[in-house]
RNA sequence: GCGGGCGUGGCGUAAUGGUAGCCGCAACGGACUUAAAAUCCGUAGGAAGAAAUUCCGUGGGGGUUCGAAUCCCCCCGCCCGCACCA
């Protein structure tokens, strides 16, 4: 009986071979079979995976496996997010290629994930950074452009002076650029958009669709879309000698009920009328220069206080000839909301309280509690404004309305004077999506001085990127190779010059969920495969995606509709976001990170190992280099082995929140491998196939069954660490029936049942561990081909069940009864009981409440 | 500032209106062993009690209900997202 150990670094790599050889995952386009597809967010190729990856792959593979076995026809694919800026600091600082960093890492990073037994379909496998999928990225941007859903405009980006290169807001610290360290400029350059704004308001109530996406995500993106109703009009200007100007000043509000508490107007440093006033008034062109000097960094937005400067101008009051308004330029205007222009209110906003306060401007209360005629203003502005609790007031013919009738009636005025017009806002920008990088995909176009903006003809494509580039100075190498950019004219024939730019990496993992439906196809998509596996029926990655990734790819999906490449509503059918890995940090006193290895413990304290100095607790934060507390996938399969690994991923902690990393879980899910092991080794041993069955025997098979729909019910349901403790109390029930003194053929029977089904239950988590067991059982074909365990209707059904007694609400005994026993009949055997008759001890009954099958409450007096 | 989430044994957690603490980790006692590991059996929220049993207990306070960890209100604490968006 005595089993041998179970040996995974014989075992794992035996059945990922035979895996690979039956082409076990490998996904064909079957219309008899219904389908699902799964997909992990793909990772980028950093060089090695970490435990995050493990996370998030592992519960991808439980669903592919479990859809699997349960009928379903199952994609489940990987890639790489393969362009991107680390290829090309790897090239400054070591120069070594992007391109061959990039695919080395990538065959590191293969190795590492198949050893982790993931049930991928490999044949499906790309890089962004193959000329062969981002030929087709090109294609669609040349489409995307007919169907007038790019832009090319000059906009201000961060630029980084020593770098030379355009940084996204991200990457600028402090308003110093990360790498460089230089402070960051603002600068104009001309930049490609796709107008992801012409999408706003589709993408906002598509949102209600999504009703397998968590809620806060579906929130976040709703925050970000930024969707205001308001007003825009237009003041008329004058002069400081009252002369008026021939162009007006345009705002946006969404408080147009309070245009008669106007008391000044405020314009961006970046607005046309500052620009034009700083021309010839030495004061705002000093005010402008330092606005732009204050930097991008928001923790500089956020402290930096209300500043303005007189422009010297002023606005007429649109319903009041008396009323003019001094305008300024105010450092807290942005000139991307709206018109970079409003009105300021101090009485019921709290920035234009601030500025007021400041400047010593009017501060005009127009909206009161009801019945009160003198709003209160203490030392802080009024901001109530919803319903009909207050009122405007000094507001002429506004007086006595509500906030909303105000809004109507001046919006009502504005436009039949043709000066305004209602208008909804987003806060939502275009996606700026060049980038002055090498390692992206080359923007398909050629500019030429005669015909302009031409694109690559599609017969020229792919734009692929030049492979003799140094990386020897600041800036884009595309613009200092010698020849790459200069081509003659698609159009003309003329010499013209290549857009050296590269797309924003964010393109590229746009779309790849839909290319993995026909990977090798000679277009973007093949039509017939992604009718059948799109969308993605379970999309998991990381929360930090809610909005950039997962807004751009909704995007990206219409954007492919409106020109013929797909014919989906929305990429990701259903959405989770799963958690990070988190482990315990140590460090000194002199607070240097310590790796977790190091760390012992010693008389109750925790001292370095090697160096016996005392340790303190750093907390338990995410997995990162810098803190020392990782912990390498690579060590743990290797000494573990995949399985338990995967297995200590999925148990403990629900998905959705982060998961600690401990030295202790990790063996305890190794020593469940080994009794899983040991329990099937005995099980393989019992000689009788009996069908006869006695009640020991019955009861198992109960456990057998009930523990098969439980675990179906939560892998449905993602909920792995539930499935888990529900396999663990199958696993104990086994043994201890395997321990039990009245062994006979009747019990043998329900033991093989129970170990058949403990093996195809754990076989999403451990897929190794089960095709090994499986084998052992006796049988010939695979896990991996095999079906999910069927219940039996019979074995799950209760017929008897233990019901509470509660007295006044608080448990005082339990008793069991036939299932479904009617109330009349629970009442007497509850008041039959000697606990509840000695508690109860005369008092009276008041009522009794029944929950059939549930709980006994007896209400009494006292 | 605005929005969202969370708070349960020593720890991770389960129970989402119906017996609070399933399952796991750590711990303790015992068996086996020359010994250790592994394994197996057992104990385990707090307090009182020899025991039966009783009382208390899901961050704090209040409410709804026959019954609240769960629903509602207020407060405290922690976490996340957005943040001068007019």
């Amino acid at each position: 009986m005595a089993a041998e150990r179970y040996n995974h670094r014989e075992v794992e790599p035996k059945w990922q071979k035979f895996w690979t050889e039956s082409k076990s995952f490998e996904a064909k386009e079957d219309v008899s079979r219904p389908k699902y597809y799964v997909l992990e967010m793909f990772p980028y190729p950093s060089g090695r995976i970490h435990m995050g990856h493990v996370r998030n792959y592992t519960m991808g593979d439980v669903i592919a496996r479990f859809r699997r076995a349960c009928g379903y026809n199952v994609l489940h694919p990987m890639g790489w997010d393969a362009f991107g800026m680390p290829a090309e600091n790897a090239a400054i600082e070591r120069g070594v290629h992007p391109k061959s960093w990039t695919y080395e890492n990538i065959a590191a990073m293969r190795k590492q994930l198949k050893s982790m037994g993931l049930a991928i379909d490999w044949s499906r496998e790309f890089a962004t950074c193959d000329p062969s999928y981002y030929r087709h990225e090109q294609a669609m941007f040349i489409d995307f452009m007919d169907a007038n859903l790019v832009e090319r405009r000059v906009s201000l980006v961060n630029w980084d002076p020593v770098d030379q290169t355009v940084l996204a807001n991200e990457q600028v610290i402090d308003g110093k650029g990360w790498r460089s360290g230089a402070v960051v400029e603002k600068r104009e350059l001309a930049q490609w958009f796709l107008k992801i704004t012409a999408y706003a308001d589709e993408l906002l109530s598509a949102l209600d669709g999504l009703d397998k996406w968590p809620e806060k995500v579906r929130l976040m993106q709703k925050n970000w879309i930024g969707r205001s109703e308001g007003l825009r009009f237009t003041f008329d200007l004058e002069d400081a000698a009252g002369k008026k100007r021939d162009q007006g000043l345009t705002v946006y509000t969404t408080r147009h009920d309070t245009i008669f508490g106007a008391s000044f107007c405020a314009v961006s440093a970046d607005h046309p009328l500052a620009k034009e006033i700083a021309e010839s008034n030495e004061d705002v062109a000093t005010f402008r220069k330092e606005v732009a000097a204050l930097g991008t960094s928001e923790e500089n937005i956020e402290r930096a206080e209300k500043r303005g400067c007189a422009l010297g101008v002023f606005a007429r009051h649109p319903f009041d000839p008396n009323v003019k308004l001094p305008i300024y330029a105010a450092n807290f205007v942005l000139m991307g909301y709206g018109e970079g222009a409003i009105f300021g209110c101090p009485a019921h906003d709290q920035r234009d309280w601030d500025f007021a306060t400041k400047y010593n401007l009017p501060i005009l209360p127009v909206v009161a509690p009801r019945g009160i005629i003198s709003p209160p203003l203490g030392d802080a502005p009024y901001l109530d404004k919803d319903g009909d609790e207050c009122v405007l007031v000094n507001s002429q013919f506004l007086d006595g309305m509500n906030v909303e009738q105000a809004k109507a009636e001046v919006a009502k005025r504005m436009k039949d004077s043709g000066r305004g017009e209602v208008r909804v806002n987003f806060r939502l920008r275009d996606w700026g999506v060049s980038r002055q990088r090498y390692w992206g995909c080359p923007i398909p176009v050629v500019h030429c001085k005669d015909c302009g903006i031409v694109p690559v003809p599609k017969s020229q494509l792919p734009v692929e990127l030049p492979e003799d580039v140094t990386f020897d100075k600041p800036g884009n190498p595309l613009l200092h190779h010698p020849t790459w950019k200069h081509v003659n004219c698609p159009k003309c024939n003329e010499p013209a010059e290549r857009e050296t730019d590269t797309f924003d990496t964010f393109i590229d993992s746009s779309w790849y969920y839909a290319r993995f439906a026909s990977s090798h196809a000679s277009i973007p998509v093949d039509q017939d495969a992604s009718k059948y596996w799109l969308p993605v029926d379970q999309y998991i990655g990381g929360v930090e995606h809610a909005i950039l990734h997962l807004l751009y790819s909704r995007f990206y999906a219409r954007a492919m509709v409106k020109t013929g490449h797909l014919q989906i509503k929305e990429p990701f059918e259903s959405l989770f976001t799963q958690g990070m890995v988190i482990h315990e940090t140590f460090r000194t006193k002199s607070g240097e990170w310590v790796l977790p290895s190091d760390a012992v413990t010693k008389d109750g304290a925790w001292v370095h190992g090697s160096s016996g100095e005392p340790l303190e607790l750093g907390g338990v934060e995410k997995m990162s280099k810098s803190k020392k507390n990782v912990v390498d996938p690579d060590t743990i399969i290797a000494s573990y082995g995949a399985d338990t690994a995967r297995w200590f991923m999925l148990s403990d902690t629900p998905p959705e929140r982060d998961i600690q990393w401990t030295e202790a879980g990790a063996e305890g899910s190794w020593r469940f491998t080994q009794k899983i092991w040991r329990l099937v080794n005995d099980i393989a041993a019992t000689p009788s196939q009996s069908v006869s069955m006695n009640e020991q025997g019955l009861a198992l098979r109960r456990i057998s069954h009930r523990t098969v729909a439980t675990v179906t019910d939560d892998l449905n349901n993602l909920r792995f660490n539930r499935a888990i403790a529900r396999i663990y109390e199958l696993a104990n029930a086994i043994s201890q029936s395997l321990q039990s003194a009245n062994k006979s053929d009747a019990l043998d029977g329900a033991l093989r049942e129970a170990g058949s089904f403990l093996v195809l239950l754990m076989a999403p988590m451990m897929p190794h561990l089960a095709e090994e067991c499986w084998k052992l059982l006796g049988h010939k074909s695979a896990v991996v081909d095999g079906n999910w365990p069927k219940v039996e209707a019979g074995l799950v059904a209760v017929d008897e069940v233990t019901i509470a007694v509660q007295i006044n609400g608080k448990r005082r005994d339990e008793m069991t009864v036939a299932k479904g026993l009617d109330r009349g009949a629970v009442e007497v055997a509850a008041l039959a009981l000697d606990t509840i008759m000695r508690q109860l001890d005369g008092k009276s009954v008041k009522k009794i409440i029944v929950v059939p099958d549930r709980i006994v409450n007896i209400v009494c007096e006292g």
